[in-house]
DNA sequence: AATGAATGAGAGTTCATTCAT
DNA sequence: GATGAATGAACTCTCATTCAT
C-alpha cells in the first residue's frame, strides 16, 4: 500500500506539474488535455481517474502553485524587523518566486484578463493574504513615522504589476528587434538588479 | 458603388468591434467565430469573405486597437513643456485610454502571457513607441536636473503594470468578498484618483 | 428560400428516419451517432446543427413515430358502428401499423424495459390515448349487452402484448432451429392470419 | 480448499446477481462494468478473473435466470391433471415467477427487441421448452374435447405478452399522471388478481 | 454581398479491458 | 485471489472553415 501511495502521488504530481506548464503557456481554453498527458508521460484517462475533468485539473494546479507562493511569502517576511526591511523583503521575495516559478506570471496575467472566472475561492484567499501582508507593512511604516500616507492597494499594484509585467514581457523583448539594446541588456531575470531598482523606486516613493 | 463601400466599411467595422470584445473576454483560443458573427449581426461566412480566418481577424482587431492607443498617446504628450508635466500627462493619458477602451487591459495581459505570439510587428512598434516616449521624458528630466538616474524600462513597467493590473483586477475585486472594503471603495475607474495616486508615487520616486 | 427549406426538411427527414432505425435496432445507449449520420448520408455535425444532441434526437424520432401511430388509430376506429366491429378494427389496425413500421415493436419493448426513462411526456399521451380508445370500446360493448365485464387494461395488455411479442420475436424464431416448424410457418407478418387469430380469441373471451 | 471454493462461489454469485440487476435496468450497452463491480462489492478485475468479459458475463447472468425460470415452470405444471387445470397453473406460475424475479420482464423485452443477438442457444432451448409445455396443454385440451382448435403460439404470445407487458409497464404507470386511476389502482403485482383476470379471459377464449 | 448548409479535424470524456504487485 | 493503476479505443460533441445558391 505504501508503494501504491507513492506511485499515486508520483503520478498526480507529474500530472499537476505538466498541467501547470501547459495552462501557463496556453491558458485554460488553449490548453489541450492530450498535451498535458503527453508531458506528464501519462495516459490521458489517468488524468480523469486521478483528478477529474479539465476544470478540476486547472483548479488543482492553480491551488498548488499559489498556496506555495503565499506561504513562502508569509514565512519570509516575518524574519525582519523594520517596516522598510520588510518592504524590501517583500519585493525581493516576490521577484525570486517569479524567477523560480517562471510560469506564474503568465497564469496570473491570464486569470486577471479573464476576470478570474476559473479561480477557486481558495486561491483568491492566497491573493488577499499577500495584499494584506503588504498593507500591514505600509501601515506599520506610517505608524513608525517612516512612510508617508499612501493607498496601499495602489502600491501593491505597482510592485506586483512591475514584477509580473517585467517577467511576462521577457520573451517579447528578447525576440523582437524593435526593442532598444538598453532594454535587451536587462535580461529576463527579475530578482537581482531589476528587483533592486524596483525597491529603490518604491522606497523613495513611500519614504517620508 | 459609394453605397457599397459604405456598407462594406460598416460591416467590417462591426466585425472588428465584435471581435475586439470577444477576444478581450475570452482570449484567442476561447473566442468563438460564431459568437463574433452573432454580436456583429453578420453571417459567419462574411467574416471570412471580408477579413479572413480567425488569426487574421485577431491581428486586425489588435492592430486597430493599438494604433488608436499609440496615436492618442503621442498626440497628447507633445502639448506640455517640462519633463514633470509630460510625465504626469503620460500617466493620465494612459489611465484615460484604459478607461475608455476597457477591453485593452485584458488584451494586453493576455498577449504578454502568451509571449506575444500573435502580435503583428506593427503593434510591437506601437509598444516601443510608447516606451520611447517615456524614456525620453525621463532622460529629459535628468538632463534638466529634475529627475534622478533610473532605469526607464523599470519605471515603465511600474506605470503600465500598475494601470493595467488595477483595471484588469476590477471584476475580481468587485465580485469576491475576500477583498477588504478599503479596496472595494476604490471602484474600477483608473483615471482620476487612482491615476493621481500613481502620479504622486512615481513622481516622488523619480524626483531629485 | 423555398429551396433552402426543402433542403432542410429533406435533411432532417433523413436524419430522423435513420435515427428511428438505429434506435430501434440498438436502443438509446447502444445507438451510435456516427452510425445514424452514416445511414442518413449526412455529416455528423449536421445532426447537432439541425436537431441537437443525442437525447433531443431520440425524443424527436420517437415523437414523430408515435404521433403517427395514435393519430392513424383514432382515425380508423371512428368509421365503424358496433363495439364488436370497433374491437376488430382496433386489433387489425394495430397489426397493420406494426407491419408497416416494423421498428416500432423494438422501440416499445425497449422503452418499457427501461421504465420509460427517455419517453417525452407527449408520447405517453399517445399511449394513453390508445388505451382510452380500447377502454371505451369495451365499455360500449358492456352497455350494449354484448360484452362481459372485464378489466380493460388487462385486455389491452393481451392485445398489445401479443402483437408486439409476435412481431419482436420474428427474428429469433426464424433464426433459431429450436423452434418447431408449425411456429416457423407463421412467418413474421402479424396482420392477416395472426391478427385474425388474435381477434377470434379476444372476441370469444369478451363476448357474452 | 473448501473455504476457497465457498468464497469463490460467493463471489461469482454476487457478481452474477449484480450483473442481472444492472443489465435489467440499463440493457447490455447501457450497463457499466464499473457499476456491476460496485454493486457486487468486488474489484472490477475480479469479474474478468472469475467470469470473463462483458459479453460472457451477460450470457452467464441470462443463463442463470432463464434456467431457473424454465425449471420452475416444468416442475410446477406436472402436478395437475386436466388440461384446464394445467393451463391455469401455467398462467399463475408465470405470473409468480415474474413477481419474484422482477428483473425478468425487462431482460426478456430487451432481448426480444434486439432480435435475441446475445441469447445463448441454451436459453433459446429454455424458451421453446416453455412454449412446448403450453402447446401440449392446448393439444391435450383439444383431444379431450375441452378446448377449441387454436394456434398455440398465438395463445402463448397472448399470455406471455400480457404478463410481461403488465409487469414492465409498472414503473411508467405509477410515475405518469396521464394514466387513469382505474389503471393505477391495479398496482404492480401480476400474480393474484391480474393473473386471475388473464386466466379467466384465456380460458373463456379457448374453451369449447 | 449574403445566407444556410455542409465538412472534417479534433477536443474532452468514458469505458471495457489488462497489468503489476 | 485481490487491488489500484494503467491502457487504448471509442464516443459524443464542437468549431474553424468552406460550399452552393
Amino acid at each position: 500500500m505504501g508503494t501504491q501511495t507513492v506511485k499515486r502521488n508520483e503520478t498526480t504530481r507529474r500530472i499537476k506539474g505538466a498541467a501547470t506548464e501547459v495552462f501557463a503557456e496556453a491558458g485554460f481554453a488553449g490548453a489541450r488535455v492530450d498535451e498535458i498527458a503527453r508531458r506528464a508521460r501519462v495516459n490521458k484517462a489517468m488524468i480523469y481517474y486521478h483528478i477529474g475533468d479539465k476544470k478540476a485539473l486547472y483548479a488543482e494546479a492553480l491551488h498548488d502553485v499559489f498556496r506555495d507562493m503565499s506561504e513562502g511569502m508569509a514565512r519570509n517576511i516575518q524574519e525582519s524587523q523594520t517596516a522598510e526591511e520588510k518592504l524590501k523583503r517583500f519585493i525581493h521575495n516576490l521577484a525570486e518566486t517569479m524567477d523560480q516559478h517562471s510560469y506564474l506570471p503568465a497564469i496570473i496575467l491570464r486569470e486577471l484578463a479573464s476576470g478570474g472566472q476559473n479561480i477557486p475561492a481558495v486561491v483568491i484567499q492566497d491573493f488577499t493574504n499577500i495584499l494584506n501582508t503588504l498593507t500591514k507593512i505600509l501601515e506599520e511604516g506610517v505608524d513608525q513615522g517612516l512612510f508617508i500616507q499612501t493607498t496601499p492597494f495602489v502600491v501593491h499594484m505597482m510592485v506586483v504589476g512591475a514584477v509580473n509585467f517585467f517577467k511576462a514581457s521577457g520573451p517579447i523583448r528578447s525576440r523582437h528587434p524593435a526593442f532598444p539594446d538598453t532594454v535587451k541588456k536587462l535580461g529576463t531575470k527579475v530578482s537581482g538588479e531589476i528587483a533592486a531598482e524596483i525597491e529603490k523606486l518604491i522606497l523613495k516613493a513611500v519614504r517620508k
